[in-house]
DNA sequence: GCAAACCATGGACTTGAGTCAACGGTTTTC
DNA sequence: GAAAACCGTTGACTCAAGTCCATGGTTTGC
């Protein structure tokens, strides 16, 4: 697919495909066709893409996914090593889940006492 | 407190403290001596580092706390309207949480699968 | 067959969240 | 009583993650 489907089927804008592009995160082809120089990117793409968008969602920049998805390509543990980046980012990842969990818990508590008293000054009127 | 110790406590910067409290994140009085113009912190500054290092991980800007924070200061209720936000960032927040679990889960099978196979290409040797 | 919609490339620009450097004043410590 | 460590302010700088713009070529819809 070109990039125009890859960006409505991902939701990123076609700016920040080619910026991932560029970055390493994602690989697209040349058109087949050779009469045009427009890339052609596969169903991996989409998958890759999603994969991304949680990434940042749990604080990843796209330089730890570019190294992390390298590597995963590249798995050949020769530089089975990477094993000791990838545990690192799990324990970074479960410790942001646990600090996100918590400032959820504040939000909800202080949403329950807005709602418990919508007029805290009106206690004598 | 002065923002030394403070910046000791909670682990932020001297220049990150500084950046907080002028985008109105935290508040200081000035040293009673009146000697000299150094700020001086209460133990609520801590409390409230504490939550902006978790908000951080949660994905909040700092705009949005300032405005979290503000809001539930001045909790007057003639702007109660500010549950709306409230409700929404709880929302984001809940997202973020869930994607957050989601690309842990494929951290943790990637990690698995690299131990199980720690030499893939090793198959007929 | 042509206008509208799409594509690639390059480079400048933006925004958020700080950091750094320099300056001069203050406090602590030996 | 000095040197070291601290403080405030200002303004320039950095870095990540894109966005925007211009230019020029290609495809698609009517």
């Amino acid at each position: 697919m070109r990039i125009g489907e890859l960006a409505r089927r991902t939701g990123f804008s076609r700016d920040a495909i080619r910026f991932y592009e560029r970055q390493g995160l994602i690989h697209a082809g040349q058109s087949r066709e050779g009469t045009n120089n427009y890339k052609s990117y596969g169903e991996d793409a989409v998958m890759t893409l999603e994969t991304v968008r949680d990434a940042q969602a749990a604080g990843l920049s796209v330089a730890d996914l570019t190294v992390l998805l390298t590597q995963l390509a590249a798995a050949d543990a020769e530089d089975f090593d990477g094993d000791a980046f990838l545990a690192d980012k799990i324990a970074e990842v479960e410790a942001r889940i646990e600090a996100s969990a918590r400032f959820l818990e504040t939000l909800r508590e202080t949403r329950a006492a807005l709602i418990r008293a919508p007029y805290p000054l009106d206690g004598k009127s």
